[in-house]
DNA sequence: CATAGTTTCATACATCTGTTTGAATTGCAA
DNA sequence: TTGCAATTCAAACAGATGTATGAAACTATG
């Protein structure tokens, strides 16, 4: 049995090479190479390198999931089942920066796997993204709960602009690090996800009761 | 002399294909199918495939950057050397969105190949892309200018979230189209603008004079 | 120990990639 | 028209890539 020492060590590998390189320029040699098996193994195991990638993305692609909907699930529960928004908003963009950010050695490769993944959109990857909305939708009625007076359209303007402001930190904070050269701390995970979060909060609740305040401000 | 037919054929096809199917898998047989010359073209006039990819990055990327800073001055200039903060932001996000949105006909490849290569980081391009720091600085310096209160560290938060929200709903307007069931109209590009504007203002200005407001908010 | 099933391995295969080559064609000046 | 340089073209090249094959090695069960 041996618990697919083989086919671990192709996940953990390949995985790893996603996050570090990228999708474009890993081949199965590479692989196989940092897994220390044999060529045929990925193909014997896996059947073909796209369903190598698809079942990395669909593991940790529900992994992600689960851990934002604990979250979420907690921060409702603690409030009779309305969660104040920075609540619901922490457990959308929590794991995700958690995972992505901090020191070098902090990171998970899953994190960068599953960043790799929404960059460059491999067609394997593409066909069950889908399910993504679905998901997505949990976070928008939990924000529904959390500010009924809020129009749906800019609770999902709200939701779009997090995951934007979190996606991009995690994906090109380097550039952020060298344009301030280094008084942005991206490695303080907590205080940027507290950003991200205070930002997102503003977004939603700055023309809630009155409408359009921020917004004529902005003109 | 006939203003170089085959290069620019050449040009027009590689950065329309490279803006709908990422440089991953447009290969230089599809470029030179597209622009219905010989496949040594290529090679004869730009040398090879990554000096090609350069100088349409390099082309793209210098008008971009003065279609902003053109923005930026008329802004300034209008305010005696100081614009507010929404003129400011929305000469950066501005160009970027009103080219990458809009109704399919109207996007611009341009701004979808400028989109591809912030996405996808292609070898060639990357070393080039250093230069973008020094062109934002210069957004931070008008910035500055504009709410000399504000602390250097937020000010590049607020730019770079507000580069964020703009990238996201560029790259990835589909997904936000689909989860809000066409609820959010991503055509009406001078309402995106505004509402990124409008959040990052926000995002700058919010904890301006007493500081902590909107982040305690958040806690 | 023998045997059946699983897994590994070296190797080969077909295809696709960017690039090169050298001849053919074109455009234009003398 | 002639001659010369610039451009186009078909063809080939070398290298890399994902996959397939069939023999070998291993594992565990009877």
């Amino acid at each position: 049995m041996a618990t697919d020492q083989t086919r671990t060590a192709i996940l953990v590998a390949a995985e790893r090479l996603y996050a570090e390189r990228g999708f474009a320029d890993v081949t199965l040699r590479d692989i196989v190479a940092a897994a220390d098996v044999n060529l045929a193994a990925v193909n014997y195991h896996f059947g073909s390198k796209d369903e190598l990638i698809a079942e990395l993305f669909v593991t940790r692609s529900l992994a992600l999931n689960r851990e934002r909907l604990r979250e979420l699930k907690a921060a409702e529960e603690a409030g009779d089942g309305r969660a104040p928004i920075d609540a619901v908003l922490r457990a959308l963009v929590g794991p995700t920066l958690r995972g992505g950010l901090g020191p070098d050695n902090a990171r998970s490769t899953a994190a960068r796997f599953m960043i790799r993944v929404s960059i460059e959109s491999v067609p394997p990857i593409r066909r069950i993204r889908n399910r993504e909305i679905d998901h997505l939708r949990k976070f928008v009625a939990a924000m529904r709960r959390s500010l009924p007076g809020v129009s749906d359209v800019d609770l999902y303007w709200g939701l779009h602009f997090a995951l934007a402001m979190a996606h991009q930190t995690v994906r090109d904070s380097e550039r952020l690090a060298k344009l301030s050269e280094g008084q942005c701390d991206v490695d303080d995970v907590e205080d940027v996800i507290e950003r991200v979060v205070s930002v997102a909060v503003m977004a939603l609740t700055a023309n809630a009761p009155g409408k359009m305040a921020a917004r004529s401000l902005a003109r």
